[in-house]
This record gives structure tokens, sequence and C-alpha cells, in this order.
DNA sequence: TGCAAGTTGTAGAT
DNA sequence: ATCTACAACTTGCA
């Protein structure tokens, strides 16, 4: 057991050594003296019991550890991992290890915000320095609500000029690496750098069915991020300039956008680097912009970040104040319609094949989300957001609570989007990128046979087609759970009396004065005439 | 108060 | 490929 004294870094997010501030902070002197780095990451049961994580993103985590560990390694320290509540564990190790100091990165979920104050209070009692820095996001979502004086802006375009009008987000820092590493900050002790008791868990001992993992098609880990970031933004200027993301497809066979998002989300690529990266290249030729560029999408990060950090119960639609009130079913049907959603059991393909894509990869595009939370919610089967969003959580690599949140209640029209009435079709919009159904037959090899006329709706071929393909609708693959075409007109029914029954969601808790008349609508009393000449 | 805009709808006509 | 009707929401800003 080593004496001398020693600084904690703790990684939770931000599982890099490049562009970690409150790494660096670590190895910056102490009352000018270097303090032992101890590196630490903590598997906290908190996840996996209130917070769903699948196996896909255990081994991902996994990933990462391993990776922070080996280069950790090459460098003269290593990784602690340790297994416990935060707060149990910080409790023996401030004492043992003799901790002067510990450093984290700064993070804004309300789950972190509360563990990181007990931590904080638990360090004072022991006389160790805490210091945090933020660097998960490009802006702090504090100083964005006080930009727009304490109100947290609910557009993309006010979250856009509230967060233009704080200034660039700040550089990324330098990598710790060999030549900034002070010896004094290495393992002095080589028994406990070789303690496999530290060590980071297989992955077969975390995950509840490895045999069933298929091999990692985006592998976790910084080295793996900065990668991908170099292949998918450095190497692509052109692609970079001209990226818009409703221009890019769904269902296509390979990932039709850069796939960095499990990688943000971890904070195995930083969002400064990343963004910094898109600056220099646009700023090198004429570019697209947001919502639709790259940094755009970066920008959408920041936005629902920011309302993560500031609506009380954001990923709730009762006691969030943003959020719509709707009456999403509670009858029996609720769980047999979530399960086959969940399990891929619909009897659309489209949807289907985007469902088992989730389940396998880990990873599905953005308006492939888009068309099964339309079909969950308000499209077809009526199930809440919150349920959509626990398997999302799960399944997804890139689950990201406040971005989850976010998405769930912008696709079932609960907030930030309003144009209920545009409704995805889970037959017509997969077509437009994918006319020939390739992506359906590779994720639905049952259906693969039948011919492309039918393969969106197969349930319309002939029996005699169905037979020779050996794949009969209605026990090889399912009947299609709902008819589209008739309950979305229903659900849009429902739609428009949540929206006008009741209160607007801002004043659910004043329904008294918010009981007005539904306003007359505009083209029955009084049609602009700007309007009519624009439609002419 | 009125109007324009809102990351990414569909179906049918031209 | 581009248009229009469909039926029609909220927010921000002038």
């Amino acid at each position: 057991m080593t004496k001398g004294t020693c600084c904690i870094h703790w990684f939770r997010k931000g599982l890099r050594l490049s562009d970690n501030p409150a790494l660096l902070a670590a190895v910056s002197k102490h009352n000018g003296l270097h303090l032992e780095l101890r590196p630490v990451y903590i598997m906290d049961p908190w996840y996996g019991e209130n917070f769903k994580v699948g196996d896909n993103r255990w081994r991902f985590l996994i990933e990462c550890l391993n990776d922070i560990d080996a280069q950790l390694r090459t460098i003269g320290t290593r990784l602690f991992v340790f297994h416990g509540s935060p707060g149990e564990v910080f409790k023996d190790i401030f004492k043992q290890w003799d901790v002067k100091k510990i450093t984290f990165e700064t993070d804004t979920e309300p789950y972190s915000v509360t563990r990181d104050k007990e931590i904080t209070d638990l360090a004072k009692t022991h006389n160790v320095e805490v210091l945090t820095k933020l660097s998960h996001t490009l802006f702090d979502p504090a100083e964005v609500l006080k930009a727009n004086k304490g109100v947290t802006p609910m557009t993309y375009q006010k979250f856009l000029s509230v967060s233009s009008a704080i200034g660039n987000p700040p550089k990324p820092v330098e990598a710790l690496q060999k030549a900034l590493f002070p010896q004094q900050c290495a393992i002095q002790d080589k028994a406990i750098f070789d303690d496999t008791k530290y060590n980071v868990p297989k992955v077969e001992d975390v995950t509840h069915d490895f045999d069933s993992l298929l091999p990692s098609k985006f592998p976790g880990g910084e080295t793996e991020g900065l990668k991908r970031l170099k292949l998918m933004v450095d190497d692509r200027e052109k692609w970079v300039r001209s990226f818009e993301k409703p221009k890019t497809s769904p269902n296509s066979l390979e990932p039709s956008t850069t796939v960095l998002s499990p990688y943000l989300k971890y904070g195995c690529v930083s969002c400064r680097d990343m963004y910094w990266r898109l600056h220099a290249i646009n700023s090198r030729g004429k570019h697209s912009n947001p919502p639709v560029s790259l940094v755009g999408q970066l920008m959408w990060r920041e936005f629902f970040y920011t309302c993560g950090a500031t609506i009380k119960h954001f990923n709730k639609m009762k006691g969030n104040k943003h959020c719509r009130q709707i009456p999403w079913r509670e009858d029996d049907k609720k769980e047999e319609f979530l399960a086959a959603w969940r399990d891929a059991k619909t009897g659309y393909p489209y949807i289907d094949a985007i469902m088992t894509q989730l389940k396998k990869d880990g990873w599905i595009h953005h308006l492939a989300r888009h068309s099964v939370a339309c079909f969950l919610t308000s499209g077809d089967l009526w199930v809440s957001w919150e349920e959509g969003m626990a398997v999302f959580e799960e399944l997804l690599l890139d689950a990201d609570w406040s971005l989850n949140a976010g998405n769930w209640q912008w696709l079932s029209a609960s907030a930030f989007f309003h144009q209920y009435y545009r409704v995805y079709s889970p037959i017509a919009f997969g077509k437009k990128t994918d006319p020939n159904g390739t992506y359906i037959k590779k994720w639905l090899p049952k259906l693969a046979k039948f011919p492309t006329k039918y393969i969106y709706e197969p349930w319309n071929a002939p029996l005699e087609a169905q037979k020779r393909i050996g794949c009969l609708i209605g026990k090889d693959y399912p009947r299609p759970i709902v008819k589209h075409d008739i309950i979305y007109k229903e659900n849009l029914a429902k739609m428009k009396s949540a929206y006008s029954s009741g209160s607007s969601p801002q004043k659910q808790n004043d329904v008294q004065k918010s009981q007005k008349p539904p306003k007359k609508r505009k083209s029955e009393s009084s049609p602009s005439i700007a309007k009519y000449l624009k439609k002419k």
C-alpha cells in the first residue's frame, strides 16, 4: 500500500485522453507539487437498475474502458475500476489512498448532478479538493439559460441565436501524452499497478447474453472514435461541406451518416474537437448550415442537453411543463403493441427491419428513428413515447438521456414539434430511398424472396406467391397489427383533441385560466391575402 | 395581432 | 422532379 498522496481523476463520460481539461488538471501541480495520478472508473449499479443498458452498450463501455486503460499504461499509470455506488467507493479510497484532490468532468444530467453533489460534499469532509471542468458540451447549459433571461430556449432557432450570442465554443485542449505526463504522477507502487482486482471487467461478465452478440460493428473507445472522426470528417471535406441530414438515407445498407454519436455520448470523441474540425473544413469553401449541416447536428445535441439540464422531469410526460399531456393507450393492447414493436413483429417490414437493426447493431439512422417512433406513438400504435424511449435507452449505443427524451417528445408531437398531422407512412417513406427493399431483405431474410412489388406490403402478395416463397403472411411473418390507412386518421383526431382540449403544455397546472375556446381557423374566417397569393 | 417559419409527410397531378 | 391539397399545429417577432 502506497502512502504518498494522490489525485484522483474520475472518469464517467469523457472517456478520452484528448481534450480532457479535468484530466490535465489532475496532473498539474497541487500546492507546488505533482501528485500521483489515480484514474478511476466506477461501475455504478444505478446504471442498469434505473437506466436501461443492453448488452451492445455494456460491451461498448467495456471497450471504452479498455482503450483508456491501455493508453494510460503507456504513460506510466492505469485505470482503477471499482464496483459500487460512488459514495461508498470514495468513502473508502479517499482515506486508503490519502487523496488530496479529485477532478472530473461536469455532467448536467439530473442523476449525475445529485451524485456529484454527494461526492463533492464527501470530498469536503475528507479535505479533498474538488476540481471540475465542463467539456462534454460546447456550451454550458447554465450559461445558455442565463443568456436567455433564465428561460430555456424551446426552439432550435432560438437556441442558435442565444448560443451564438455567447460566442464560439472553446478550442480543444492538448491531449494527455507521455511528454506532458510528469514522472511524479506515475504509479509509484508496482504492486498496485499490477493488482488485477482493479482491472476492467470482461465483456462476458457484464453482458446478459454474451453469446448472442454479433461482432462489434462500432467498437467503443477513443482510439476507434478518433479513427472514425478522421475517416468521416477530415478525409471527406466535400461530403462534409455538402452534408444535409434530410438528404441522407434511413435505410441504406451501410450508414449514410457518420455514426459518431456513440463516441460523442461517452465522450470518446470530444464535441469541441469535432466542432473545430468541421469549422476548419467549412471555412475552406461553400458549405451547408444548421439545422441540416454536421455542425447543425452538434447544435441539436447542445439544444437537447440544455433542455435536459434545465427542464424539470424532462424524461417524463407528467410534471414536465413543456410536454403536451396526451392520453396514450392504457388498455390491454398496450403491452401487446409495445412488444410487437420492440420485437420487430408489427407486420410492417420497414418498421420491423429497423427494429431488427437496432437490436443487432445498436444503431439506426435518425430518420429510421423518426419512422419507428412515429409508428409507436401518434402515427399508429398510440403507445406512450416514454415506453419507446425506454426501448431506445436499452438498445442504442448512443442512448443519451437528454437527446433520447427530447427526440421522443419531438417525434410524438409532445413538445418542440407541433405539426402532428405530418405522419410517416410505414410503407411509403422507406420506398423513397430504397425502392427495391434491399434493406428489408437484409434484416428480414424471411422476406428476401418476395417480389419487389410486395416487399413493403407482403400481405398483398397472392397466396400462391407466398406458398411458393415459403413465407406465409400470418404464419411465417406477422400480418400488420394495425391498418395504417385507417388508424392514423383516428389518431389524428385524438391528437387534435389532445391539442385543443385541456391546456397548452405550459399551463397544465393552471387549467382554470386556460380553458379557452378553440381558435377559429384562419382559412375559415379571414384568409390571409399573402398566403393566398403565395399558393397561386 | 397577424404572419412567417418550423431539420427530414403523403398522395396525386403535372 | 416539382407542384398542390390535405387539414392545420405553435412559436417568435414585427
